[in-house]
Order: C-alpha cells, then sequence, then structure tokens
DNA sequence: GGCAATTAGATTGTGTGCAATATAAATCGG
DNA sequence: CCGATTTATATTGCACACAATCTAATTGCC
C-alpha cells in the first residue's frame, strides 16, 4: 500500500521520465568518452564531426539548428575544433554574417578513424537494433513535443 | 534507395540514440527551466531537493549515488543550496569525513511549491501517462546496461 | 597498536550549455 | 535610398559535469 503510493508520487525521483533521461544521457556521455579520447574529441564536438561528415562547409547557424546548440556554446567550440586542425572557419563572402565551417583535410581523414565508434556504443547498449531504433524514434518524438512547446 | 542506405548509416546523427537523449535532456532542461526560475532552483539543484525531499539528512555519497554524481559537481551546487538557505551542511560526528545535507525549513517549505511542476512537464509531454512510464522504464534500463559497462 | 589501503569530500582545470548583451551585416518599409 | 528591424555570430557570466589531485578520517591487516 505504502509501495504502491510512492509509485504513483510523481514528486518522486524515480517517477520522472525527465530524470530518466538526464542519467541516461550522461551514462552515455561516460560509455563515449574513451572512445572519443582516442579521437581527440568530447562529446558535444563529436556531434558537430557528425553534422560535417554528412554536409561539409555549412554555416554555423546550420550546426546550431540541428544539435540544438546556440553560438554561446558553438562559437569557443569551433574555436577549439580549429586550433585542432579539424575544421576552418571563414567569414562568408555573399553573408558577411554567416562564418562557414568547413572540414581540414584532417578533419576528413578522422571519420575514418570514428567508424567503429557506433558498434562500441550498440555493444555497450546491450540491446538490438531494432529495440534501440523504436526507442530512439520515441524519444526524437517526445523531443519534438517539448520543443514544439517552448516555441509557445 | 540512397535514402534506405542513409537510414542504415550508423555514423549518421539522426541514427543516433544517444543524440537522441542527449536532446532531449536539452529540451526537458528549457521546458523546466522556467517553472524552476519561480523556485530559484535549476535543474540539478532541483534533483537534490527532490532527493532530499524523499529522506531527509543524507550525506553527500549518497546523493551522488541516487543522482550519478560526484563531489566535483555536488560540493559547489551544495554550496549554492546552502547560500539559499535550502539545505544545512554539517560534518557528521559519527564518521567526520561525511558531511550530512539536511533541508532547512525553507527548504522543505518548497517541497509545496514544487507540487505543481510535475503536472507542467506532463502537460509538456503531450502524451499519456502510461506511454511515458513505459519509456522511462525502457530508459532506466538502458541506462543501467551502459552504467553496468562503465564498471567493466 | 600501527601502518597501508580505502573512503568521503574538497579543489582545480577544462569544456560545455545557456541567458543576456553586443556588434556588424543584411533586409524591410516607407 | 535611408532608418528601423532582423539576423548571424561573438562575448560575458554563471552553473553544471567530470577527470585528476589533495586532504583528512576510517578501516584492514598483521
Amino acid at each position: 500500500m505504502a509501495r504502491k503510493l510512492s509509485t504513483l508520487d510523481p514528486q518522486r525521483l524515480d517517477n520522472q521520465i525527465c530524470f530518466a533521461v538526464y542519467s541516461a544521457a550522461h551514462a552515455f556521455n561516460r560509455v563515449y568518452k574513451p572512445l572519443l579520447d582516442r579521437l581527440g574529441l568530447t562529446y558535444p564536438q563529436y556531434l558537430v564531426m557528425l553534422v560535417l561528415w554528412e554536409r561539409d562547409d555549412v554555416p554555423v547557424k546550420e550546426i546550431g539548428e540541428k544539435l540544438f546548440l546556440d553560438s554561446g556554446t558553438l562559437t569557443p567550440l569551433l574555436k577549439r575544433l580549429e586550433a585542432a586542425h579539424l575544421v576552418k572557419r571563414t567569414r562568408s563572402r555573399e553573408d558577411e554574417r554567416q562564418v562557414m565551417i568547413a572540414l581540414t583535410a584532417q578533419g576528413h581523414a578522422l571519420k575514418e578513424k570514428a567508424r567503429s565508434v557506433p558498434q562500441s556504443i550498440l555493444a555497450a547498449s546491450d540491446c538490438s537494433v531494432s529495440e534501440l531504433v523504436a526507442m530512439k524514434d520515441e524519444i526524437i518524438a517526445l523531443r519534438d513535443r517539448l520543443n514544439a512547446v517552448i516555441g509557445e
């Protein structure tokens, strides 16, 4: 009876999906860390590289839209990637407000070294691909509903 | 056909469950922010308060275990909660290594003001409670499998 | 009992995230 | 075509996260 009450209490930590998501994100980060250390990347830097490996030479804005990050986060991060010789930042000629981000040869080459990362994560997840895909789609749908609320 | 290939490419951003979780965590944070601003709390501080509202007067270690956070994160956070007069930090008499965290009267009182937060989040999720509970359980199971790998 | 190993927190340094603000370039309305 | 607004990025300040290191207290082992 006491147990039944507590499993329904919305103010209990264990009943909050947000904490589940929050703590899962940190768990992923900890699994990624040793893999990304070998590449010399942090996880957010890895995300930026994923964007660029899909489509090179994009404005900061586009990276921000794909990753849901703003310039306050991206500007210093991109400067660090530039200092690591993985990307080049250039003011766009057509629109001087934009800064275009392009991979260097090293940045391109890193894609190969990163190829094994996803399967290591899959192994750590200890879960079938189809289950993961289903979860991913649910989580993305939830995220998009949340983001819709933020825009009012 | 090209579409089929890209939906299978494990190096694509959209195919990564980790990014789904990462971006959902940020989306949650943005929904929580205005609600928690009224309480004068950040989201991690709110998590600590949730722990204390369940069980008061616990060592830092126990908070860390429940939230998967270490002293490097908790020490300054708890000092800020103390500065806000929500908790009191006291060295344990029995074990001088431990610092016990106890709610102040203000800290206790805040629980009432926070009562409406979970339902606001539920509304923003735009999703049935049973669906959310199912997702939460799946995500927690995944998190626990990931954390198991980290311990080797 | 005494010394090594362990444990709990604190500290330092680096890298996000994000709000708020600043700046410069582009666009829009009259 | 000119001033007002909008847009893209940069900057500043604050609060996490976490690795690495440090200190002090406790436990284990002989």
